[in-house]
DNA sequence: ACAAAAGTGTTTTTTATACACCCATGC
DNA sequence: GCATGGGTGTATAAAAAACACTTTTGT
């Protein structure tokens, strides 16, 4: 070792980085928030349920990794991957040793939205994967559980103001799809399903294609669909949706 | 190197991990918002203004080495960082060679407000150290410019609904103070000053101390101060201040 | 006295909330 | 025809916005 790299770089810690995806979607049947769990095949926690995640290989920029091991476990069109935050290795992955001088972990977590029924899980037969309601959750590696409580914080701060509902609903959706997917996510003690819908539409980003469908008994419902273009002006405003 | 270890980890890639600090303050005399700046003491970008950064060391946190760094930089009580974003070092940084199997650079960036008058700013002799208002920022190291965006992103959107404010104000203000501090930040177009009194008043959190300043001529204005356990029902709501 | 800054009050408009009621359909 | 869900309207309360006006100081 020369003496000047000694002196420019004083006991750097060496990382491997990681990338963790909470990914989300809502069972409009059943009405519940579900996270896409996989069952790890590798040690640590092996053979536990975790988040998504792999480690970043050389070459490869972090987003390339989580759309990586995201390819590998669901097939969906247009996944818009957020990143939510980065987690710091140090005593939280068994293997690093604080006390060493051997490599540490550091996972960079993202997090999607997707619609329930485009998603399709990849049954490699091997590997365990599952869409988990948020309110059953089993016992998840390394931090996760935390990772993911903190995306499901930012899925309902975002769900506030920002249009992210519209990559859950179908293209096209009644009011009440819309109604019941905030209720849904952020409980009851909801707005009013009247003003709810006053308050929407006179936003005017949302289309009335003209087409009604019929659940079952009731008056049949408009079917609407998002309108981007309309949205933009509430782009960067604050609560739009309450 | 034994074949398992191929298996395990194929290509991974090595990194070395860095923190970026942007350090905001307001100078309420000139009505600026401000950034801490330092000129680079090592190549790359050597003698270029750039946040203070600094590598992660072994057996040191991401906030420790944060807090190291800055420390060195600036002496203040009560120092709150927040995580700002990670940012890829794949092509950003010059030492990084998207090709080589080299070390490659992630930065993970935080933010911090801080009061003008109490930051000391520590002049080592060697070390260039400046406050640089927003508006005039010189080309910055790496891309310091980009963090630098999008942290003056985040407050302005902390502004509107977190108490950060008063982080920068001293503990005792006028409500003209606190005024000005948002005008300064978010710009003119900011609610009538009126109008502002009467909402934050309402609010409950402001005490007033009972004393009043005199600042040349006029009224003088009643310095209040305020009070963090009142303002805590406020606490999950969004848009506080607007 | 008067300008300057602080602070109060009033009026108008807009938005939120609650809830009553009508409409179209399946059974 | 009546239960069911969709959709409209109204009445009240609260909040936002605009702005006129009063109060207290320095000079």
């Amino acid at each position: 070792m020369k003496k000047s790299s000694l002196i420019d770089t004083p006991n750097l810690a060496n990382f491997k980085v990681g990338v963790d995806n909470v990914i989300f979607s809502v069972d409009r049947i059943q009405n519940r928030v579900l996270v896409l769990l996989v069952i790890r095949q590798n040690a640590p926690f092996l053979g536990w349920w975790s988040l998504p995640s792999t480690l970043v290989r050389t070459g490869e920029s972090l987003e390339a990794a989580a759309d990586r091991i995201l390819a590998e476990k669901i097939r969906v069109e247009n996944l818009y991957l957020e990143q939510l935050y980065t987690f710091d290795g140090l005593g939280r992955d068994p293997r690093d040793d604080p006390n060493s001088f051997a490599t540490r972990y550091l996972t960079v977590s993202y997090f999607a939205l997707v619609r329930f029924d485009e998603a399709a899980l990849i049954a490699d037969g091997v590997s365990g994967i599952a869409w988990y309601p948020i309110e059953q959750l089993p016992n998840l590696a390394f931090d996760h559980s935390e990772i993911l409580k903190y995306g499901y914080q930012r899925l309902r701060n975002k769900l506030e103001y920002s249009p992210v509902a519209f990559e859950v609903l179908p293209q096209e959706f009644t009011l009440n799809d819309l109604y019941q997917l905030y209720v849904t996510v952020l409980g009851e003690s909801f707005s009013d399903y009247s003003n709810f819908r006053t308050r929407l539409l006179k936003l005017g980003f949302l289309l009335d294609t003209g087409v009604k469908v019929s659940r079952g008994a009731g008056r049949p419902a408009t079917l609407y669909r998002f309108d981007a273009q309309a949205f933009a002006p509430y782009k960067d405003q604050p609560f739009v949706f309450v």
